[in-house]
DNA sequence: CTTGACTCTATAGTGAGCTATAGGGTTTAT
DNA sequence: ATAAACCCTATAGCTCACTATAGAGTCAAG
């Protein structure tokens, strides 16, 4: 009966999915970060239909890009909900941040003596022929890498990041 | 009835709650990684009972450190399942060692470079007042950062370690 | 004006890595 | 000899991040 069912619209807006495709990220997905409080659509049609801006894709690309570093979506949900609430909490916002850059600082280090513990490794066994029996002792070049963590329940940091 | 119940102890052997203790790894976790075939005791009581030797820490220890790392316990069912079987299946070992170490390689890359962001971006709300309406702007920082990827369908990096 | 591709909601299932519980047996200290 | 603290198996449940399904409505092309 109207003549547009999309009266807002400045730019052309992107149906789900049109957002899907545009990101990678699949439909399903995006409509449970919805549930998450991670994206939402600009508006609904009548028909009840997501309609997107093209914010919505650089939203899902940090998403993204923060889940591939091994941010969790509640950290993200924290990020993005924080920045939703205004400028009020930056102390807050100064914490998280600070708390990831020095965690992602201690896991880059890890990772890099892991890498070059795995180098060193890789090297012994090309060094020796397939038969010889002390590859069985090339074991403890693994088990036996040094292994401190910050805090004794090992399982603290991970959860941490 | 007999005198020693445990007739090999070279050294004393632990059990199970004692070698969870000792690396703070659960009870629970420990049988479930048997189940795994990632840890076995070196034997049983008349009773039941599992007991470890030392080795059995290491092994533990390994296996956070590898975890902590983002290995999947997966991962390390390869690496520990390959040693057992001997030196036959060096190539394999090899293309696993391989692949993880350029995997490790570049995630080091991509979270050097989200941590720079992230410094970026305190930076900036460090020297921006609490109240400054272009807080909001702040986002694009986070938001924008460049995101590139080896392969287009996103998911895959993250189960290729 | 119908067909097929798309969308909606709601709910259930998946896999990884555990954790908890039930219902029992064993060891150890008093 | 009895109670606490430990151990056993088997099974169920949990969190995270999705993915799939059912059952229904909507939109765009021919």
């Amino acid at each position: 009966m109207d003549l547009q069912p999309r009266q807002i619209s400045q730019d052309k807006l992107l149906k789900i999915g049109e957002l899907a495709e545009q990101t990678g990220v699949a439909v399903g997905t995006i409509r449970y970060y919805e549930t998450l409080d991670l994206i939402h659509p600009v508006q609904r049609g009548e028909s009840g239909y997501r309609f997107y801006d093209k914010s919505a894709i650089r939203r899902l690309q940090f998403i993204r890009k923060a889940q591939s570093l091994q941010f969790t979506l509640a950290d993200i949900q924290q990020v993005l909900g924080i920045r939703q609430q205004g400028t009020t909490i930056c102390p807050l916002v100064q914490d998280l941040l600070d708390h990831k850059i020095t965690h992602l600082g201690e896991q880059i280090e890890r990772m890099q003596s892991l890498k070059s513990d795995l180098e060193v490794y890789r090297q012994q066994w090309l060094d020796r022929p397939f038969d010889d029996p002390r590859s069985q002792e090339l074991c403890s070049l693994i088990e036996g890498v040094t292994y401190q963590e910050s805090t004794p329940k090992s399982h603290h940091l991970e959860k941490e990041l």
